[in-house]
DNA sequence: TGGGCGATTGGCT
DNA sequence: GCCAATCGCCCAC
């Protein structure tokens, strides 16, 4: 099938362009250990940010403090802080130099179910459903920012994809708004909901 | 240096 | 469907 990738295959995933990377890694599983057990999540929607040319990117402006690790080497987990209580990750694609990211929007929790309801509210279907919830249950924090997923308490390993791969339209962008780079499971419940971004309200209305 | 706004979520109408 | 929570980032002044 074709974008389908053996486990450990993780290093010849990542060094394609960021649109290919991003539906190969559905399937794949992000799994976490701490010192409170282990909690993994099977991915099955994400979004690819295309670096420097893409405007709805964190690195469409270049280079700043918050977005330096999707300017390192791949491989690596982007980790940012939102809406003052929010947390969502990344995994980096692309040589140095060049930020492209995936972010990972949702996913189905197969192992640690009891860890993950601990740390969220909600029923199974919600543990890991959007970008934030995905960092809630598997307990990713900005602490966790530049990680190495190929070894440590943070791994992502390969997997086999989904059967139908559906595209649609980034979530809660206004820029660029219009490119269909999202990518899910087809018929995955765990999928979230897409909201387009609110659109700002004018300033004078004249 | 100030202020608008965000790759969101959950609760309430 | 609507909206508040909540604060760091980043651009404009």
């Amino acid at each position: 099938m074709p974008g389908s990738a053996e486990a450990g295959g993780l290093d010849a995933l990542l060094d394609r362009p960021v649109l290919e990377v991003a539906p190969a890694l559905l399937g794949a599983v992000l799994r976490h250990e701490t010192l409170d057990g282990v909690v993994a999540v099977r991915l099955t929607e994400v979004e690819a940010y295309d670096g420097p040319h893409d405007p709805g990117s964190h690195a469409y402006r270049g280079r700043t403090a918050r977005n330096e690790v999707m300017f390192g080497p791949p491989g690596r987990l982007y980790v940012y802080f939102t809406y003052g209580m929010h947390f969502c990750c990344n995994v980096v694609v692309g040589g140095p130099g060049d930020p492209a990211a995936v972010l990972l929007r949702a996913g189905e929790v197969v192992e640690g179910h009891d860890l993950a309801r601990s740390r969220r509210r909600g029923g199974e279907r919600d543990l890991a459903r959007g970008p934030a919830r995905l960092c809630q249950a598997l307990g990713i924090d900005l602490a966790h920012n530049g990680a190495d997923l190929r070894s440590g308490p943070l791994t992502l390993t390969a997997g086999e994809g989904p059967r139908v791969v559906s595209t649609g339209p980034r979530v809660g962008l206004r820029r660029a708004a219009d490119r269909p780079w999202r990518f899910w499971a087809a018929d995955d419940p765990s999928v979230s909901v897409y909201r387009p971004a609110a659109p700002r309200p004018r300033r004078r209305p004249s």
